[in-house]
RNA sequence: GUGGAUGUAGCUCAGAUGGUUAGAGCACCAGAUUGUGGCUCUGGGGGUCGUGGGUUCAAAUCCCAUCUUCCACCCCA
């Protein structure tokens, strides 16, 4: 006996029962974007661990503990996408996406790798949907960027809450920087274990530690701040009065700063209340340095992710309406052994008219294959017998209520194609 | 990476203080007289008790290690 060989740890597979949901959600995603202008981007799982490095920044946990990182065979170092922004930057450029109109903007949708711990929405390999648009400086794209991510969570029903937040340029983040480290350092000793490392390395993540004592100083000295130079101060206005205008609800949270260091100006992330530490189902924001980083013209860009594992932790968390399992229309039936090949046939005429049809091909008694119909969902069942066949008819089971017509096999195709309609727009294709 | 918990049939779980061939419900498969599902009844298949060591005459039950999942932290999707 071979031993059996698990799946790496933080991985998962979607099985039929659960991938309908993936799909749900991923069709969604497709059409709201398209509706917003965006059109579709795949770019590699894996990319120089250069990219990262220096897209990403290198003190942050993503580069530091929880890259896929690796050397081919020519002992380049490659690395399997933390996240999916530094890519498309990185094509932006190279393929001279600057050249065309602008803005561009563009979605995604795929598996991201981050070496974690593993709980429950954390996962190794994680997928996200994201958009990006660059060539665009207004505030009224974020308001927009912002407002898409919302209304597309408000199509599922979701509940969720918005923070949103500056966290400067180039020139006044600087400034805030000192400022916090300046106003920190005296009280040293009140600070946690972990910000008292971060006060060296990186004072604006003490903003967002989850210990007690920390949050009281975090918030004080964010409050006391108002860092922002006039042009990001107006931006960020401006930024809100557009979502006031959009009817978007918002927590300014000043607080609020985002793990990667591409990040200028708004920055915001979308937390559903109550899932335990794994709360922030997507996030994102502006990094108008980003494309320069990598060689490209000033271009300023704006893009956030969702986390899909997350999302549908979420909605079944709050109870929203999923579609099921793929259903069939029909099932066809022989009440004989040697009528299979007809019924094969049938199958298969069914099918070219579009409908979702299936067998038996167990060999079961026509007792079993009828439990097997109901087990399968479908709403009608073609049943074929020898006597109904020599008369030119077969038999046409209506599996809800019980109740059998014969229909001339000539008419059979376009009978259940009219009753699948019919039963389609009664039934709809989703459970509570 | 740190701390804590968990792991018995496909699923949800029973199996006091270690002792004969490890159980239930659900699911699965098959029957309940001539060609008909969902209810009921009967029967059946399926478990190296996460894995590897150790203690013992004897371990699912005790000890150690390891893996998985989960919770908190770190961080983030």
């Amino acid at each position: 006996m071979p031993s059996s060989i698990n799946r790496p740890r933080g991985t998962i597979d979607v099985l039929p029962g659960e991938v309908e949901k993936w799909q749900y959600v991923e069709e969604s995603f497709r059409r709201i974007c398209r509706e917003y202008g965006y059109a579709e981007i795949r770019t590699p799982v894996f990319e120089y661990t250069e990219l990262f490095d220096r897209g990403v920044g290198e003190t942050t946990d993503i580069i530091e503990k929880e890259m896929y990182t690796f050397l081919d065979r020519s002992e380049r170092s490659l690395s399997l996408r933390p996240e999916g922004t530094a890519p498309i930057a990185r094509a932006y450029v190279e393929d001279k996406l600057f050249s065309g109109p602008q803005p561009v903007k563009v979605y995604y949708q795929g598996p991201m790798f981050r070496y974690d711990r593993p709980q429950a929405g954390r996962y190794r390999q994680f997928h996200q949907l994201g958009i990006e648009v660059f060539g665009a400086f207004s505030p009224a794209i974020d308001a927009e960027v912002i407002a898409m991510s919302m209304d597309f969570c408000r199509r599922f029903g979701l509940k969720l809450d918005l923070h949103i937040n500056s966290v400067g340029c180039g020139v006044c983040r600087p400034v805030m920087r000192e400022k916090l480290y300046a106003g920190l350092r005296t009280r040293l000793e009140d600070l946690c274990e972990d910000c008292r490392l971060r006060l060296e390395r990186n004072p604006l993540r003490i903003l967002d530690c989850k210990e007690k004592r920390c949050r009281g100083m975090a918030e004080e000295a964010a409050a006391g701040l108002n860092f922002l130079c006039p042009e990001c101060g107006d931006h960020f206005e401006k930024v809100r009065n557009y979502l006031d205008v959009l009817d978007v609800k918002y927590i300014v949270d000043h607080c609020l700063v985002r793990g990667l260091d591409y990040y200028t100006r708004t920055a915001f992330e979308i937390m559903a209340p109550g899932i335990g530490a794994q709360r922030s189902v997507g996030g994102g924001g502006r990094y108008d340095g980003l494309v320069e980083m990598f060689g490209g013209p000033p271009t300023p860009g704006i893009g956030y992710a969702m986390g899909l594992e997350r999302l549908l932790l979420v909605m079944q968390e709050q109870g929203l309406p999923v579609p099921c399992s793929g259903r069939l229309d029909v099932y066809i039936v022989t009440a004989e052994a040697e009528l299979e090949g007809k019924a094969l046939r049938l199958l298969q005429e069914l099918r070219g008219n579009g409908m979702h049809a299936d067998k038996d091909y167990a060999g079961r008694s026509m007792k079993a294959q009828l439990k097997q119909a109901g087990k399968s969902g479908a709403p009608f069942v073609v049943i074929l017998g020898s006597d109904e066949l020599r008369r030119g008819k077969v038999a046409l089971k209506d599996m809800l209520s019980g109740s059998q017509t014969e229909v001339p096999l000539a008419d059979l195709v376009a009978t259940v194609t009219g009753e699948i309609d019919t039963h389609f727009t009664k039934v709809r294709r989703f459970k509570g």
